[in-house]
DNA sequence: CCTGAATACTGCTTCTAGGA
DNA sequence: TCCTAGAAGCAGTATTCAGG
């Protein structure tokens, strides 16, 4: 692993994680500030709040670290992951320094940008830059690490100012439908849903919702809501100890254990209580998100 | 952009058994 | 007692196509 805590900014840079190998799913958690994952090789799916990405080489993406987020790998994925936070950033910045530049992470909270063959050269240029200077201590080297920060954050401005985001799609009529839909199930994952019942909700016809889902996020209402179901209760399995897995199930919308059981191995790799005795010996595996 | 029908298929529910 | 796993039947879902 190409990364660690880092200490030349601690007020601001709370880690800096490097071309980071990723071959275990991450457990959800949360963090102060704000934080930048962009993916080198490999894919993965990263859950955020109630939203779902599925992150591909070039794939850059801003979160708010306070909303519960953690990743599923699909393929050994390599990363790059910046946590940092925004109260003392000012001391970092020039002066003269006219852009807003946590304006991105404000406005859009949690975005993602699919970056062409020149913006990820870029972007994969001032994270070397960075790598290069994160054990020196001297104040030139300091000033450079703090510099390719502020580029990237610059970077990231432009970006959002030029590219089409996941965010802006979303203003689009079909990615309104889904994104309530998304929002919808992010409150009643625990309920008894339906197709029907979500088609009727948003006032659409159930196979044209089941379409529009699967056209949009890639993977069918069904299987979102299981996937969500499972998230869920891996949260509860990690923060709620006193629980029982059987409650667990039934808080999280399974009817049946044995179904809940079924379901989580098939996500997860692991039966609800394996994940939960895994999560007791080490949490974070791998470090970062 | 959206609706509706037909059809094949998926996976949920229920039941049961067995291990820790 | 709690949890996991397998099997069978059926409800619900995905997909496709035609049409407003």
């Amino acid at each position: 692993m190409r990364g660690d805590r880092f200490m030349h900014s601690p007020a601001v840079i709370k880690s800096f994680y490097y071309r980071n190998d990723c071959r275990t799913t991450h457990y959800l958690h949360e963090h102060d500030g704000f934080e930048i994952y962009y993916v080198h090789t490999g894919s993965c799916c990263y859950y955020i709040g109630a939203e779902l990405y599925d992150l591909e080489p070039g794939d850059l993406l801003i979160s708010n670290g306070k909303a519960m987020h953690g990743t599923m790998m699909r393929n050994p994925c390599t990363r790059t992951n910046i946590q940092f936070i925004d109260s003392n950033i000012h001391t970092m910045l020039p002066s003269s320094l006219s852009v807003d530049v946590m304006a991105p992470f404000r406005k859009l909270k949690n975005c993602r940008w699919k970056l062409g063959g020149d913006r990820m050269k870029e972007i994969e240029s001032i994270f070397s830059k960075m790598l290069d200077c994160r054990h020196r201590t001297n104040p030139v080297s300091v000033n450079r690490f703090h510099n390719a920060f502020v580029d990237l954050l610059l970077l990231i401005c432009e970006i959002r100012d030029e590219a089409p985001s996941d965010h802006a799609e979303l203003s689009k009529v079909k990615e309104s439908h889904v994104r309530r839909i998304i929002s919808y199930i992010g409150d009643h994952y625990g309920d008894d849903l339906t197709l029907d019942h979500l088609a009727g909700w948003i006032n659409l016809n159930k196979y044209y919702v089941a379409k529009l889902f699967k056209e949009t996020i890639g993977m069918t209402v069904f299987d979102y809501i299981r996937k969500r179901r499972v998230l869920e209760a891996k949260r509860l399995l990690l923060f709620d100890k006193h629980k029982s897995v059987t409650d667990i199930g039934l808080d999280v919308g399974f009817k049946q254990l044995s179904h809940f059981s079924a379901c989580f191995k098939q996500i997860t790799g692991l039966s609800p209580e394996q994940f939960r005795k895994r999560a007791v010996v080490g949490m974070f595996p791998n470090g970062g998100s």
